[in-house]
DNA sequence: TACTCGTGGTG
DNA sequence: TCACCAAGAGT
């Protein structure tokens, strides 16, 4: 079968099957010339990057109402943007997401460029993200491949040699498939299909539209594509955090630094998570201060973390050598990443400040808290 | 090139 | 329970 074939029954079923998503135009609405916000489909490629649909919906829904087109996005300070992307994930996105917007305000008159270099020029924007927006906002020809695409592709044309290093054959053999008609809902489609009938684990074959093609498929074992190198094991590291509230309410909190983990987000002050014992570290401030018994168990992509937490009640007059004061009213655990908020939980649950109210010297249980 | 960088769902 | 994985980019 050729590839021209394939593609046609790719966006036939596409035209039945496409995912109603919020920054997407539908193949019916696109076939009457409506053409997507290029602004939405950008915001909506950068938060998809490695994350899901279902975790990305809330987001792209709460960023779009507060800010509707990118000279709202431009205008708006760091720390809110940082703020609502709290909880998404791969932080870098978030501050090159601003870095981005301001640029193309600054640069590009508020419109986003239509080809592949020059969006490849802008902050946040990888290959595939340039050719993901070139294809579905402008309906270049480009070859849109993720992780969803090399997965198809793998199985498509059963490919056994292991990621990384296949990702230029898996390339090549995409772009002999990208047409010149419906480049956009072609990439969509295959992104839909990959997400939705070519799982990672039990690809539903049975209603698969590309089923007769497959030589995946008609090898006997297309769930087992495409191969991967076996991964390092995940060390596992521990830190701990100190959570201070003011008698006054206000909790003292720091700005991360852009680089290393959680850049750029609030956190609680702490030690570094480098050494296996937590040590050598000291409190933002004097107090005193009262170990959790409970830590806070959190899994990063390359390691995981056990974090001790500190509690302790400041005075008034508290002179902390990190972090400030951010006043009760004024303070949302939504705003921090989620190892942040894990921490603030087990804090305002079991230490002076909740009404938990463990005893100074009495942990109540051993354990940890996930 | 290979490593860093989050989180939540899934089997 | 836990390894795997997701619409990757930056360095």
């Amino acid at each position: 079968m050729c590839n021209s074939r394939i593609s046609a029954l790719l966006l036939a079923w596409y035209d039945d099957h496409a995912r109603t998503l919020p920054w997407r135009v539908g193949p019916a609405a696109r076939a009457k010339g409506i053409r997507p916000d290029p602004y939405r489909v950008w915001l909506s490629e950068i938060m998809l990057q490695q994350t899901t649909v279902a975790a990305v919906r809330g987001y792209f829904e709460r960023f779009t109402a507060r800010w509707p087109d990118i000279h709202a996005l431009a205008a708006e300070q760091e720390g809110e943007v940082m703020a609502q992307w709290a909880g998404l994930g791969y932080y870098a996105r978030a501050r090159n997401l601003l870095k981005c917007a301001r640029m193309v305000v600054r640069d590009h008159g508020g419109r986003f460029p239509d080809d592949h270099a020059a969006l490849l020029a802008l902050p946040g924007i990888g290959p595939y993200t340039a050719a993901a927006i070139a294809a579905i906002a402008f309906d270049r020809p480009e070859t849109v491949v993720d992780g969803n695409v090399e997965r198809v592709i793998a199985r498509l044309f059963d490919i056994h040699a292991p990621l990384p290093g296949v990702k230029p054959l898996l390339r090549e053999r995409a772009a002999t498939l990208t047409p010149q008609q419906r480049p956009g809902d072609h990439a969509q489609a295959m992104m839909d299909l990959g997400a939705t009938i070519c799982t990672p684990r039990a690809p539903a074959c049975g209603i698969c539209p590309l089923r007769g093609p497959c030589a995946g498929f008609r090898a006997g074992d297309p769930a087992s594509l495409p191969r991967r190198l076996p991964k390092r094991a995940k060390p596992t590291r521990r830190g701990t955090v100190y959570i201070g509230r003011r008698e006054d309410g206000a909790w003292l909190l720091e700005r991360r630094g852009e680089n290393g983990m959680l850049g750029g987000m609030l956190g609680w002050p702490g030690s570094d998570w480098d050494d296996p014992e937590a040590a050598g570290h000291v409190p933002p401030a004097a107090a005193e201060w009262q170990l959790l018994a409970e830590e806070v168990r959190h899994s990063f992509t390359h390691f995981h973390l056990i974090l001790a937490v500190q509690v302790a009640t400041l005075p008034a007059d508290a002179r902390p050598t990190r972090g400030f004061f951010v006043a009760g009213e004024d303070f949302r655990p939504a705003d921090l990443p989620t190892l942040m908020r894990k921490a603030h939980a087990l804090a305002d649950e079991k230490g002076p400040a909740g009404n938990g109210g463990a005893k100074v010297g009495q942990p109540e249980t051993a354990g940890a808290r996930r």
